[in-house]
DNA sequence: CTGAAAGCGCTTACAG
DNA sequence: CTGAAAGCGCTTACAG
């Protein structure tokens, strides 16, 4: 640390221009051994690293990227889901040295500023929601590196990177299929929420397979909150007293269902059975755990920030845009067989 | 947006110096009520804002700061505990238009580097080891702007936002003794953390002020995951079949100490209460409710920003360095009187 | 292989 | 009230 040094006093110490010391400190090729070596012995003894937003001025790029989070921040900062998505991003971030901003407001606003001051070198924006296309389509028509994490509201071609719901959902239909249950309800996402759409039609579509009924009030629309499900599941409980199974669109409710269940002091799997969607860490441990569809949070994350830098440092430019990854079933405890008791009444 | 515009674009467009664009840019006085009007026409006809780096250099100060967590990422992002110290930590660096870095690891090594390169004006250290000692001496020798969060380990006049332990503890105790539990056994946090002790001293002088025994074995240390609850419960369970009461240094690990009891078919709190600590979200949502020690941890995210923030922007230096925020017990189901068959048991 | 000069986009005294 | 100049700490061609 000691004084603040500048790459002029560190040129004048080892004898040199501010040019070599800059090449030194960039790594460039073409410099003498000797002199390399001289100038490294000084900018060790003072602990010296280089004023990151000179740097950034003169390189034209700060090496930090803006998470955009477009939501409420008393939202985000308790979702287990978006931390899990974080940590995949800081993770990767660090890999390749670059920094990040958080950049959590509902419409967007603090994005545009960062882009326009130049803080960020490009967005990865998480879980965009269908009122968020125009800001999405400005960013485009701008031209800012942009990769969106999750199921996109825009019909653009624009880079994503998200899990494939409808195999995801689907596969939880066939596990509850194979365990014997026919009165399966279903409690949807926020309908604003694109994933939601794909994950119904999956529930749907399965069921028309099955040629098992789908009657009004089966489906229902929760806020992705304990509470939602809690309350969404009573409904269904009320109106449906024989149902088997609920499958839910989030883990979060999914948990509020099962609350609900045992309130009633019914069991799970043997009276109903569970699934949520997801595969937040609470999933595992609630009792008993969860049978969910497992969205690989971090890996997306991972992967969206490789994707992006990619763009930004031109690597390459991917094929084709959607990386879609596999949501993968994932039976634990909260589903079983449908039992005789319960069987009988259907 | 629009093409990339600099301040000296705005002023050729607008028919002024370079001198007078900056001046309006940063609300100075001194500038004609026209001449203002007619540069703001044109900063808002190119959505203008100042190329924030550029700002930083000669303004020498970047208005991030760096927000430290020196553990590892892995585990902060997934403890409840950091996403609520983040979001009050945002909420209020927000309100004052400032921006954050994360600096996540252990060693506190980009904690280092980010105000070596000047990327911020100040660190926040959020939940510091013993261990990280010569580091945040090293910060203060060097005169870096810097607030710990939660109890330090220095002795240090640093400033620092914390929440009275001791106070919080002895809080807890006194209910469990009025609820009639004699029989108590308490499991510590780390040793490594130095709230850790503060609360195992509450326990010890509480039991010895009631006069009530304290058996080798009946303080035992986890560390902080709810697994570490689950095992260090069961182990004190086994040696101990008659304690009523069970205190807990942290939620995560009451709540793997509630599973735990659970599991033995124990009921809670009609055989054994649980008392936790921090009041994390999570504390509310369990089965039953668990009755827990507040820390106020979103609170402490914003007195300790503001603090920080005062002291870099010179605004006046608070008198004593620690505040020490008020930690209030929140009675929930988690505790009930000593039943009277376990009674019997004493 | 190395240095002098220009430039990145701002702000800040200094004149006037 | 406003402008010209210097400076913030780097990097990047351009010479040599």
């Amino acid at each position: 640390m000691k004084k603040s040094m500048t790459i002029t006093e560190i040129a004048k110490e080892a004898g040199v221009s501010k040019s070599t010391v800059s090449r030194v400190l960039n790594n460039k090729t073409d410099v003498l051994p000797d002199t390399k070596e001289r100038v490294l012995r000084v900018i060790r003894a003072h602990q010296f690293q280089p004023n990151a937003y000179a740097r950034s001025m003169s390189q034209r790029r700060s090496r930090t990227i803006g998470v955009v989070v477009p939501h409420d921040i008393d939202y985000v900062f308790q979702n287990q889901y978006y931390m899990e998505i974080q940590r995949g991003v800081l993770k990767a971030l660090t890999k390749r040295g670059y920094y990040a901003l958080i950049l959590c407001c509902r419409d967007m606003k603090k994005a545009f500023d960062a882009v326009l001051q130049k803080r960020v070198d490009g967005l990865l924006v998480i879980s965009p929601l269908y009122e968020h296309t125009p800001q999405i389509n400005e960013l485009l028509e701008n031209h800012v590196p942009l990769v969106l994490v999750g199921k996109a509201p825009a019909s653009q071609k624009v880079y994503q990177v998200c899990v494939d719901n409808y195999v995801g959902a689907s596969a939880a239909m066939r596990h509850l299929f194979e365990l014997g249950h026919e009165r399966i309800a279903y409690i949807n996402g926020p309908h604003f929420l694109p994933s939601s759409e794909e994950r119904r039609r999956a529930y749907l579509d399965a069921m028309a397979r099955q040629g098992y009924p789908v009657l009004p009030g089966m489906v229902q629309e929760g806020y992705n909150s304990i509470d939602s499900g809690y309350q969404t599941a009573s409904r269904i409980m009320d109106a449906f007293p024989d149902v088997t199974a609920i499958f839910v669109a989030s883990d979060y409710m999914a948990i509020g269902v099962m609350d609900a269940i045992h309130d009633r002091g019914l069991d799970i799997p043997g009276d109903i059975s569970v699934v949520g969607f997801d595969n937040i860490q609470m999933s595992e441990q609630v009792t008993p755990a969860l049978t969910t569809v497992c969205q690989q949070i971090e890996e997306k994350g991972r992967v969206s920030v490789n994707l992006l830098l990619d763009l930004i440092e031109e690597v390459e430019t991917p094929e084709k845009p959607v990386v879609e990854l596999e949501a993968k079933l994932l039976a634990r405890a909260s589903t079983g067989p449908v039992s005789v008791k319960t069987a009988k009444k259907c």
